[in-house]
RNA sequence: GCCACCAUAGCUCAGUUGGCAGAGCGACCGCUUCGUAAGUGGUAGGUCCAGGGUUCGACCCCCUGUGGUGGCUCCA
């Protein structure tokens, strides 16, 4: 296979064109507002920002006044033009500027780059001049702003962020901009976009009556209607009997826990925040459940001594945890309060986990492969040099040894992120794309080799002595309503006809098809299709679009003809339109596609 | 939690220098009985998110709160 040059994205034009946008903007900013600090302002995917200090917030009518500004400078024609210098002169040029001096003392000590990450090597000190406007600036920037398109620049928002991404440092305004090569690839970009808030979960989850929330239950609680429980049944029923089918079992651990397991597992210090408040009850305190994990060791560990013979032992469950999310964390089905989670633990010797990992990986690659997503990758999550992770390293490298080797064997391609791990331990985040492109974070498998040393778990081994048992901790869609938000998206709502909570809909032409429509409504149930009749009076175009809009797969029309032949006429939501076929042959062909989860 | 914006009928939205609240769709009641994406007439439907303030008078202006949206931070 020939190998494609596949181009950086840092050194590509279009990242130039949209560094050079962000400098252009500040540069249009600092004209608006000469008190203005700048902080930075890099190119990111789909565009660039800039964050600024202001001396008042910004509105929609100067972020038109801004973008009006950044096309006639770059009509004007300004050259970048970059200088090497010390990190004293650069000092003196930014002297009424103290973000950037925070940032050339880092560059000076070597750290952190002009954009406060950190870095290896000891970078040079260098800026980029347009016209008046002087930046610290790496680059590599356009030559001349005739080198962008004006028409391909559009502002997007703005949006408060914290200086450094520290919530104890000051909130500054970030302007979101784009910048393409061509006014066509804005407009695209803008079509894309377009595209997918036709798609938001929220938005369909509202047209297709699948779930709701409300003020008086409370945010992030959501409420699903019968069509959404269908929804949440089929998809949950799935991947139980595929977990039976590979040998986990199913558990049940109920909704409160006390508050003393979790300070026995380690998790009460690192996440007492996200769980909701403490229920007192004399002398006990109990907590909603968060997490299953110690429950689940709880009862392996109730169920008795264990023998290494028993091993490994697969807990799974469809639990509902509550986690207390911050308000403005929330957003629709990705982002709950009350969540079901496909949990799994495995309780394994240090031996079986290459095997472990091996079948919770197929599991899944299957289950992903059902849902059409074709397309992920998979994230190594390291522990960081500081932080929340428990200190023992012979654990920590036993644990990231056996999941590299575990991933090597299965022939996966991932990459590493250090920092990103669990406390507890390492763990592999499957990361889908969907048919927008957008990456979801969706199947979790992590190794933890604290926690059941922590709750005193124990098996014993060949050798008749007490070993502690590795546990695996195993999500395939991680939580149901998470995962639902991002199939309503993957699908644009025309779910598969498996898993559509109405799969049939007929539709009687007059009053007269009625009776028939029914009998025929009954036949499908009694095989166990889903089915409606519209029995409306209203024209059968009409009942058409409803049904297309409800994105139901099978729109069964029957009228005279259909009446007396005993047959349906089929029409897809696709529009393709088979046209009258024998009930029976739609009845095989409905239930084909049902089995074949297409 | 923080910054900005938003909240009007079931849904999508309009509205007024501060002077009796509006449309389309949907719902309901009729008429219509129709062959592959909206037949037709009528009726009902509102604490203009909540609480306070300014005012002769507040849906509109101010404050506080609640909820949502876009970000930031966080995500066992």
């Amino acid at each position: 296979m020939a190998e494609t040059k596949q181009e950086k994205y840092e050194e590509s034009m279009l990242y130039k064109r949209r560094h050079s946008a962000a400098h252009i903007m500040a540069q249009a900013v600092l004209e608006k507002f000469p008190t203005a600090k700048i902080a930075i302002g890099p190119a990111i995917e789909d565009g660039y920002y800039y964050d600024f200090d202001l001396p008042r917030p910004l509105t929609p009518e100067d972020l038109d006044g801004i973008e009006k500004r950044m096309r006639e400078i770059i009509k004007s024609g300004v050259t970048f033009e970059r200088k090497v210098l010390s990190a004293d002169d650069a000092k003196k040029i930014f002297h009424d500027q103290p973000y950037k001096i925070e940032l050339i003392e880092g560059l000076e000590k070597g750290t952190l780059d002009e954009n406060g990450n950190p870095v290896e090597e000891k970078p040079v000190i260098s800026t980029y001049s347009q016209g008046i406007f002087t930046d610290l600036c790496r680059g590599p920037h356009v030559d001349s702003s005739k080198d962008i398109n004006p028409e391909a620049v559009k502002l997007m928002s703005v949006a408060g962020a914290y200086w450094r991404g520290d919530e104890k440092r000051p909130m500054l305004q970030r302007i979101y901009g784009t910048v393409w090569n061509s006014p066509k690839e804005l407009e695209d970009y803008l079509w894309r976009l377009e595209e997918a808030k036709k798609r938001d979960h929220r938005k369909l989850g509202k047209e297709l009556g699948l779930f709701h929330f409300s003020d008086d239950v409370g945010p992030g609680l959501p409420l699903f209607t019968p069509k959404g429980e269908m929804l949440r049944y089929l998809m949950e029923k799935y991947v139980r009997d595929l977990q039976t089918k590979y040998g986990y079992e199913h558990v049940w651990t109920g909704h409160l826990v006390k508050e003393d397991l979790y300070k026995k597992s380690g998790h009460y210090d690192n996440y007492k925040d996200s769980m909701f408040p403490p229920m007192v009850d004399e002398n006990i305190v109990f907590r909603m459940k968060p997490m299953n994990c110690p429950s689940h060791m709880s009862l392996f560990k109730e169920m008795g001594l264990h023998s290494y013979r028993e091993l490994p032992m697969r807990f799974a469950e469809f639990a509902t945890l509550y986690r207390y999310e911050k308000t403005g964390e929330l957003s629709g089905l990705t982002r709950v309060r009350s969540l079901t989670q496909d949990d799994c633990h495995v309780f394994c010797t240090p031996e079986q986990i290459g095997d472990e990992f091996t079948l919770a990986l197929k599991l899944i690659r299957e289950v992903l492969d059902t849902y059409h997503f074709t397309d992920y990758r998979v994230r190594l999550s390291l522990r960081g040099k500081t932080g929340k992770f428990v200190k023992d390293d012979e654990k920590w490298n036993l644990a990231e040894t056996a999941l590299r080797s575990s991933m090597d064997a299965a022939g996966l391609e991932y990459f590493e992120a250090e920092g990103e791990a669990a406390f507890y331990g390492p763990k592999a985040d499957f990361i889908a794309r969907d048919v927008l492109g957008r990456e979801w974070q969706l199947s979790t498998i992590q190794v933890d080799f604290i926690q059941p040393g922590r709750l005193g778990l124990s098996y014993i081994g060949e050798d008749g002595l007490e070993h502690t048992p590795v546990l695996l901790h195993r999500a395939v869609t991680g939580s149901t309503e998470r995962f639902l938000g991002v199939l309503i998206e993957h699908y644009a709502g025309a779910f598969p006809v498996w898993l559509s909570p109405i799969q049939a809909v007929l539709i009687p032409i007059a009053d007269r098809h009625l009776e028939y429509a029914a009998e025929v409504a009954a036949k499908l149930k009694e095989k166990g299709i889903r089915v409606n009749v519209d029995e409306r009076s209203e024209r059968m175009n009409a009942k058409i679009r409803d049904a297309q809009n409800q994105k139901i797969p099978y729109m069964l029309v029957v009228g005279d003809k259909e009446m007396e032949n005993g047959q349906v006429a089929l029409r897809m939501r696709s529009g393709e339109n088979p046209g009258a076929i024998d009930l029976e042959t739609f009845i095989q062909q409905a239930l084909s596609d049902i089995e074949k989860k297409n």
